[in-house]
DNA sequence: CTGAAAGCGCTAACAC
DNA sequence: GTGTTAGCGCTTTCAG
């Protein structure tokens, strides 16, 4: 309630010289015990010290970065915020680049990126050191001829031409077990739901699909094939909803996201169709309600963390100037209620 | 596949010198063709910005912001990443600052915050011009005492009797709004399901849920209060459990958290007690999942875009040394059927 | 071991 | 209208 209206001004931060002269030293004296680059005797860093207490004094991290030519920071760019797995995502970078002394600038990518968009101009402008993009493929692709040789790493968005390097896991094959799975519990009817293919992973997961019914000799119908409009629960309900129309509708639906799996599953029991016993459903992403909704979700989960985790181990070698190798790592197929 | 494993160089990027000799004026013009500061010839212009074209020369932020005094980037406090609620309010946040000029570095600030916390370095280091903290009332508490004047303003956690403005809903009176609503249906015994009362949140929901309760004459009873261990749907089958095990257990059960809601309805289900037949249960928050979750859910909507674009705006305002008054937003009770 | 001084790349007076 | 110059706050030779 105390509204304050009074006007703030904002104090006035001791600089290095500020903390030189109260400690009796020149400013290379104070730059030396704050960095710790060489040696400084004893009293002379104890004095330092005190003043830089005194004053509470901080370094200006622009003044340094502009000195050092790199700012330890690095930019996230994710297509959306409000996606848990792109959140988990992000934990598992910042578990490896807080203990690296990075820090860390996320900012949402959700359009078209150009060279002189506002995501990318804290890049440009030298304000990070790198990027890690969870941005779609689509997005990106203008980019890509423009960047050859900035530090860029792409997560869970396998670019598989392109000369940037990336963590990811294999979708396709996820898609196939997916598929292969349901064939297994005697599906032949077998619906694919999936997302916008502006995102690469969806178009990787499309094709395993498909590839999965040919080498089950089972045919591949277009009208079984729904490309939802977002990856919102209603979006899956919506794209459901045609799926329900259809004169011979699946047994089976294989759903590129849990969210969307989800609102299939609603469209579904609306109508009063049973899942999984009139209809199969699987998901993908394996997020927190996955589980805690009923039927608790068949999935394929990623390891969300550990992919995180890789892609900043992957840019901070690079920015090191090491070799720096794209991976794959393992999905794995969690079986529930749903399928 | 193809995995690169050439070193690749950072590339030098052009300054500002660079651009000044390439159009054959000094530096000064270019700043000034730049920023539009000062009017310049228009053949002049033509030769700089042809020379940025050729270049690709962009400002060095770094220099700039040492410049200016200002970075036009400000800091976003969460307490968790994967929380939906959260990506929420930033979206908010991002509206306003993004059409404004600024652009956003979002940290998780899950523990209690010190002076020298890695969060806050960026701050006091000149690395952002204000905070917009969402962080937990209790972790950010050590701090309040040494940030008399520095630009922050605290959003969704209400921190009356400080200086720092912010920007939230009546917690408390939503609370009593949602258990007058479960009186109102009848409902005698009526359970608390809290979280962590570090959230400043929780405790004034909590406050509200008793004041609730007395008002209506309706006695308060410890056992039927139970705070979970966190605001996963786990911790709120966990808490649900404890009240399962009461001898006369409760009708009704207000969650501060949609999450929590949801893993108390699990866990009455496993234990055949239907809802809202048996047990009507009421939630916090309208995330995505309360609509499409069955029983949908009953619950308290937050504005949650307006409570971030509500901060940024008065953060901005504070920055440009206008006065800024802490607000209190609108709620709404939404009916769905778990209550 | 410590200080003086040269920038890092830019903006903003201040001259002309 | 345009150039010169003085810093912003720091790191880092180079002397001593």
């Amino acid at each position: 309630m105390s509204a304050k209206s009074k006007v703030l001004p904002v104090p006035k931060l001791a600089s290095i010289s500020a903390v030189a002269s109260a400690a009796g030293v020149s400013i290379a004296t104070v730059s030396r015990v704050l960095n710790g680059t060489k040696a400084v005797n004893a009293d002379t860093r104890a004095r330092v010290e005190a003043a830089v207490e005194a004053l509470g004094y901080r370094t200006n991290a622009l003044a340094r970065s502009l000195m050092r030519g790199e700012t330890r920071l690095l930019l996230v760019l994710v297509p959306d915020f409000a996606n848990p797995y792109f959140a988990e995502i992000i934990k598992g970078v910042e578990s490896v680049t807080r203990q690296r002394g990075y820090g860390l600038v996320i900012a949402e990518a959700s359009q078209t990126l150009s060279r002189h968009s506002a995501e990318l101009d804290s890049l440009y402008n030298k304000l990070a050191d790198g990027v890690i993009s969870l941005a779609r493929y689509a997005d990106l692709k203008p980019l890509l001829g423009e960047i050859p040789d900035l530090p860029w790493v792409a997560c869970s968005e396998h670019v598989g031409d392109s000369e940037v390097p990336s963590v990811s896991i294999d979708h396709r094959q996820a898609a196939i077990d997916a598929v292969q799975y349901l064939i297994n519990r005697g599906h032949q009817r077998i619906a694919l739901l999936s997302a916008s293919e502006d995102y690469m992973w969806a178009r990787q997961r499309h094709d395993g699909y498909e590839y999965a019914l040919r080498r089950a000799n089972l045919p591949v119908e277009p009208q079984l094939v729904r490309i939802a409009r977002g990856t919102d629960y209603v979006h899956g309900m919506e794209a459901a909803g045609a799926l329900l129309a259809l004169e011979a509708p699946p047994t089976a639906v294989f759903a590129v996201a849990d969210t969307l799996a989800i609102g299939a599953i609603k469209a579904f029991r609306r109508v009063g169709r049973r899942v999984p016993e009139d209809v199969a459903v699987m998901g993908f992403d394996d997020i927190p309600v996955a589980q805690v909704f009923e039927p608790a979700l068949t999935t394929i989960a990623q390891p969300v963390r550990e992919l995180g985790a890789a892609a900043a181990e992957l840019l901070l070698k690079r920015l090191a100037g090491e070799p720096a190798e794209s991976l794959i790592l393992q999905h794995a197929l969690i079986v529930r209620a749903s399928a």
